[in-house]
DNA sequence: TTTTACTGTTTACAAATGTAAACCATCAGG
DNA sequence: CCTGATGGTTTACATTTGTAAACAGTAAAA
């Protein structure tokens, strides 16, 4: 939805077309998406000019962030290892990337536990489907 | 929400009861809950004995796979890489999955870029924010 | 057997979301 | 000056979601 836009500052017209490439929706259907996330003060207009521009409140990182952490939280810990290792293996990441995650991995080998365990009740229960390692 | 049975099979009044446990919610907003997961067959009831036991229907680790797939699609492919390292650095990674994830990314390497381009828009723009490796 | 707990089913209602038509202002053409 | 395109604002309506009270069946307690 917004991610068009939250890569910098466009009009309303450019929104609808680039939405529009990729969505079957009418024009009025984006305006009021575009109204909504005014409303949500989530993107800005900038009425300066005649034909408005809309920029991003909140940036792309800041809110990817915080939608990665908040899927994350909802994930049984004993998954969450198979999980990362299964994107490892499927996004795309560059020459840096895997640098980055490999030294990352070398700081954290010596204190990681044998076995995660799962959080997900809270009288601790070793019965989780998850922990199957 | 649905976590909580996700991992087994369990009564009504133990859903509620571990429900409760972490959300403030009403005995009846809960069994509103059940009733929409059911209708939406994300769970079944099996109404042999009189007190009725809920199940599963998709895998947690199905459906979770396929959240964290849908999360990523709509993510810059510029900004995996960082968002990726960030999680490798705090979310909980057993010994095992460490292991994995280096097999992964040994294997990766050689044929990973030293960029990675954003794919964000249809006319592919250059000046994606997030392209900043 | 009458009452009381439990457990499951219906009904309720506001807010958010998906989807879009209708409407209004204004600037460029005719 | 009137007209139409273009961009922005209002109104609309169905579905989903958040939240929960009211109700009904039944088994256990009094």
């Amino acid at each position: 939805m917004r991610i068009i836009w939250t890569k910098k500052r466009a009009t309303g017209r450019e929104i609808v077309e680039e939405a529009q490439l990729s969505h079957d929706w009418s024009a009025s259907t984006i305006k009021t998406l575009i109204r909504r996330l005014t409303d949500k003060e989530m993107i800005a207009v900038d009425k300066s000019e005649k034909v408005f521009t809309y920029v991003p409140v909140v940036a792309e990182n800041e809110a990817t962030d915080y939608n990665a952490n908040r899927f994350f939280d909802s994930v049984c810990d004993a998954y969450k290892g198979t999980l990362l290792t299964a994107l490892i293996k499927d996004e795309p990441l560059s020459k840096t990337d895997i640098q980055n995650i490999r030294a990352i991995l070398d700081e954290r080998e010596a204190s990681a536990p044998d076995q995660v365990a799962c959080h997900c009740l809270h009288e601790d229960d070793d019965s989780c489907a998850m922990v199957h390692h």
